[in-house]
DNA sequence: AAAAAACTATGCTATTCAGCATACAAAATT
DNA sequence: AATTTTGTATGCTGAATAGCATAGTTTTTT
């Protein structure tokens, strides 16, 4: 079940605040329970309504987590980039999953039992705080988001969409082109808009010369343009 | 600064899961620092971007947490009623408020410090264990409304505006008429909506013998109707 | 490499909802 | 009790955005 080659490397680049935390002995148990899953693009990991079962951490790749809504549309709740862990809340929440997630990209992800979890969290008051901590931004990020998708205007919402996209996967070495190659469907789902609309407003964007497209590649030409809009639009 | 009767009536009545999880000498160091507050009709509790300080416990009334977004329109969040708790989560996560709350009648409070929420839940693994399935919910909650504003049309979302009512606050004797009295702004409020849609929809759900309305006396008199209208609409 | 499938771009139309105005009613204040 | 303020109801108009269609392009699969 362990690969034990691929644990030693995470273990070796600190598998950052978490590791940290946990004792030996609590390591090793980690360590012995952590299983290696290999996703392909655009791969589900768990859906909306699964038992919860595991605690999920992103190793390589990236990862969204959606929420499918009426007639089919999905609306992207947030993205996950190394290391972020994921697929917690509804084990604590002893209900079902309310959303589902899915590897934006071929993924390498790590899942160790919610029950260890538990049992670690029962012993060592770090990890409680860890996950306090974490629920508590996650809360406020999205009672923060309910409130710009509802009230914000088109082009504000994809302006925000594509600061959240600089601000979670950044740039390429040439330090204006995004790091990650999205489909406009779901540049839309992150955006609360339709396809047609995300295809329009980007178009806008270009012809104002905050942004370039050349297919999925998108350059940020102005930033504080798109930041303005994103905050006032 | 501590009222002893109010609080011993507090004690009595039990305080809910959180009083029962804290040691003898963990409740009198909560009773020693519980100050009980009274707020007005409308009055705030806190705004948006104050720091965090305590954990507040509603005793009495009820309070609506909103934020506010552009053009100054609100967005109700969330609604409490005794003996819930809120605040705590912008302390958590180590930042200023995101949101406000209110009063939404005469209201009767407990504050408690956060520094001493802090110290308990160190040495309190159940404590801590009630943060973690609390923020766990909310942030369920939060994600599924978040859909559910962005997606539904406004029958389907003041349909749900108005289940959340009942959840919430439940019925008076007749077990009919909605046991909270709210402007018509406050709905349209809650289920992102501008105050003249509120209006108008509540006039069709009226027309639709779903609910009848007096002034702010809302009866439910057919609630499958209601809720198949919040899940499809 | 060819074929199929999925994605992108753009125009046109329809629908939903917001904005504003007006009239009336109810509460709050003086 | 009179006056002011606030809230409710309804109609009309316009703006924002969704829906659909078509053509061209890119990506994926065979």
């Amino acid at each position: 079940m362990i690969k034990k080659s691929a644990l030693e490397n995470i273990i070796k680049e600190d598998l950052a605040e978490i590791w940290s935390i946990l004792t030996i002995e609590e390591k090793h148990l980690v360590a012995d329970n952590f299983v290696i899953h290999n996703f392909k693009k655009n791969q589900i990991i768990y859906a909306e309504n699964d038992e919860p079962e595991y605690l999920w951490c992103l190793l390589k790749g990236k990862v969204k987590m959606f929420k499918d809504g009426i007639g089919g549309r999905q609306q992207i709740l947030r993205l996950y980039r190394p290391i972020q862990y994921f697929g917690f809340r509804a084990y604590f929440a002893n209900e079902p999953y309310v959303s589902s997630t899915a590897a934006f990209e071929p993924s390498q992800l790590g899942a160790i039992s919610m029950k260890i979890v538990t049992q670690i969290i029962d012993q060592n008051r770090d990890l409680a705080w860890f996950f306090i901590h974490e629920l508590s931004k996650h809360l406020g990020g999205s009672d923060t988001k309910l409130v710009n998708l509802t009230q914000k205007h088109i082009r504000g919402r994809l302006a925000e969409a594509i600061t959240i996209l600089i601000d979670n996967y950044g740039f390429e070495d040439d330090g204006e082109t995004l790091k990650i190659y999205m489909a406009r469907e779901d540049l839309a789902n992150l955006s609360n808009m339709t396809t047609s609309n995300a295809i329009r407003t980007l178009s806008t964007f270009v012809n104002e010369r905050i942004i370039t497209v050349d297919g999925r590649r998108i350059k940020i030409v102005n930033e504080p343009a798109l930041r303005k809009i994103s905050k006032f639009g």
